[in-house]
RNA sequence: GGCCCCGUGGUCAAGCGGUCUAAGACAUCGCCCUUUCACGGCGGUAACCCGGGUUCGAUUCCCGGCGGGGUCACCA
């Protein structure tokens, strides 16, 4: 067979040497040690948890080198072809902190390694699949799918392996007139890949992930298709191509790409070019309704979907932090020793990378925002909220726009000092947490104390009300409190009630929680002394006199 | 089913042949602090999947089971 003549016959309008594709992407100029990483998502434009979590990686890698992390459509399959991908995805990773260097981009590519996206890359593909054909390396495939549904089928039924090899390769040999004749007929055909692999006695291939270690499987033996009958090219020579012509080191991506190995190592083995470094990650998982593991699946699962931390209000850089937790192992510990410094610092490690998959945990995230949310000043966090119910809670976003100085002061309540309160996790929590600061959404939410009686509680208020100076510091207004509850035989200090509990009613705890319940509605907040500053002398005294005659009404 | 990955408390995980009567964090329980809650402090419950080897000695190495996951497309 004379595959010049096939190749031209397959290929009559490519003329490009491929070998001038190595001169337009040169080595990159970088400094030693730099790594190169990319993202390649599919152009639906969704990027969900687990896309986040690999890209966190990628950026890190890149970064922490000093190398260059760029984004690369991956657009081979029309069938998921969505308008504005790559502006969705810059928009979600950056909301992140995740930024690429080179790349894709919402008003187009930048950077010398393009096109950036892969349906631009037409030209480069068929130049190297031309090649490979002339070698007699890939060859035109016509068999039909039902041909091939019927080989899967007798191959299912004789308990032999699936694919297309050996005997199972019926396009393998055809010859040249046999081909011109069947493409003249119009019949359409795939490029496949010509495997030297064998499939009875497969030699095994050793390849050293960054994360696993070696990992050893059998070489590929299958004829896989390269160059769809559209001229796209599949996953795999993309992948190839791509990431050798875009200097690619390091190749982070989900483990589910570790039975496709074999596949790539033969291809680059085939173009004559070294495999990039190789980091398969572990899948994020959930408890399925068996009880059991599982992967989280974008379809099922709404906790995979960026939008759900979003709806939430959770802040990106608690999110940020708590991927950074199941990606590196050691980084939780480093947190602790060093919970001043940013997540940056970090010396983060593929090789700490977890290769088991791990389970997402929310009291996990939640603690975590915690203590992340702690380290924000108030004023950005005000800011945050009205960004948040800009877009989610519209209906209460002018408690928000405009009050931002006055939100900040109610977020800051009690975080000075060295014991900081940290009770603010997330914006919709935050907002449900802080409400009774808000006229429209304040309400007596819980009951009285058990040991106060309704009229005991009404009293209260009353004397409450007759001393109450807005002007009292701390200290004065608490003792005020305390003769009120002397007043009316609740113990001054909640040790005398503890021991001697039959001369009191209770102490000075169910007062102060009467006056609170009047204050913000219910039983647990924030220092009652420090809310009332805040609402202000007119507010107080209205909300104490509400409750007191609503108590007496009933 | 073939192939591959993974297997330490409820969860995330240290451990890389003896220092393991197995660290830490979250969750949980109890106590302390305290006008409530939160924070903080102290303490408790709780784990090496099973069986064979190798070894003076296995959580750690090897093999076999078992369990979980992934993958076997002209999808990525």
């Amino acid at each position: 067979m004379d595959y010049d003549k096939l190749a031209d016959l397959l290929f009559p309008d490519v003329t490009d040497d491929p070998d001038q594709y190595e001169s337009m992407y040169p080595e990159r100029n970088l400094p030693e040690g730099a790594c190169v990483t990319r993202l390649g998502p599919s152009p639906t434009g969704f990027i969900h948890l687990g896309n986040l979590f690999s890209a966190f990686a990628d950026e890190r890698i890149a970064h922490q080198s000093g190398g260059v992390f760029f984004l690369r459509i991956e657009d081979t399959d029309d069938k998921r072809f969505v308008e504005g991908a790559a502006e969705t995805v810059i928009r979600s990773l950056d909301y992140f902190g995740i930024s690429f260097d080179e790349g894709a981009g919402a008003d187009g590519d930048t950077g010398a390694y393009g096109p950036y996206h892969q349906s631009e890359r037409g030209a480069i593909y068929q130049a190297y699949v031309k090649r490979l054909v002339r070698r007699g390396q890939a060859y035109p495939c016509f068999m039909t799918e039902d041909e091939l549904a019927g080989i899967r089928k007798t191959q299912e039924e004789n308990k032999e392996n699936p694919g297309i090899y050996g005997k199972w390769a019926r396009c393998r040999d055809l010859s040249y007139e046999e081909v011109e004749e069947r493409i003249k007929a119009g019949e359409s055909y795939v490029i496949r890949l010509r495997s030297d692999g064998s499939n009875e006695s497969p030699k095994y291939i050793k390849v050293n992930d960054a994360i696993r270690g070696e990992i050893s499987m059998p070489e590929n033996s299958m004829d896989i298709v390269i160059l769809k009958a559209t001229g796209i090219p599949t996953y795999h020579f993309a992948h190839v191509v791509d990431d050798h012509l875009m200097r690619t080191t390091h190749v982070v991506r989900g483990e589910e790409w570790l039975s496709s190995l074999p596949v790539h190592i033969e291809l680059f083995d085939k173009m004559g070019w070294k495999p990039p470094v190789y980091c398969h990650t572990a899948h994020l998982m959930k408890i399925g309704e068996n009880g059991t593991k599982r992967k989280l699946s974008k379809r099922k699962d709404p906790e995979l979907s960026l939008d759900y931390y979003r709806k939430d209000g959770y802040h990106p850089a608690a999110v940020r932090e708590y991927l950074l937790m199941l990606l590196n192992s050691n980084f939780e510990e480093w947190r602790i020793a060093n919970p001043d410094i940013p997540a940056d610092e970090f010396e983060f490690s593929v090789s700490k990378m977890s290769n088991s998959g791990a389970l997402f945990d929310l009291d996990k995230l939640n603690d975590v925002c915690k203590d992340v949310l702690v380290k924000i000043p108030a004023t950005e966090l005000a800011g945050f909220m009205t960004k948040w119910s800009e877009e989610f809670k519209p209906e209460a976003l002018h408690l928000f726009k405009g009050q931002e100085d006055y939100i900040a002061r109610i977020l800051d309540l009690g975080r000075d000092g060295k014991k900081p309160r940290k009770d603010l996790v997330c914006a919709s929590q935050i907002f449900e947490f802080i409400s009774y600061f808000f006229d429209e959404y304040f309400r007596i939410e819980e009951d009285l104390p058990e040991r106060v009686s309704r009229e005991d509680a009404a009293g209260i208020l009353k004397a409450y009300l007759a001393t109450y100076d807005h002007s009292d510091d701390q200290g004065t207004w608490f003792d005020k409190i305390r003769d009120i509850a002397d007043e009316f035989g609740y113990a001054r200090k909640p040790k005398d009630f503890k021991k001697n509990p039959d001369d009191y009613k209770g102490h000075v705890g169910d007062v102060s929680t009467v006056i609170r319940l009047a204050i913000v509605g219910r039983s647990q907040s924030p220092d009652v002394w420090e809310i009332q500053q805040i609402l202000g002398k007119d507010r107080t005294e209205n909300r104490i006199r509400e409750f007191e005659t609503s108590l007496e009404r009933a």
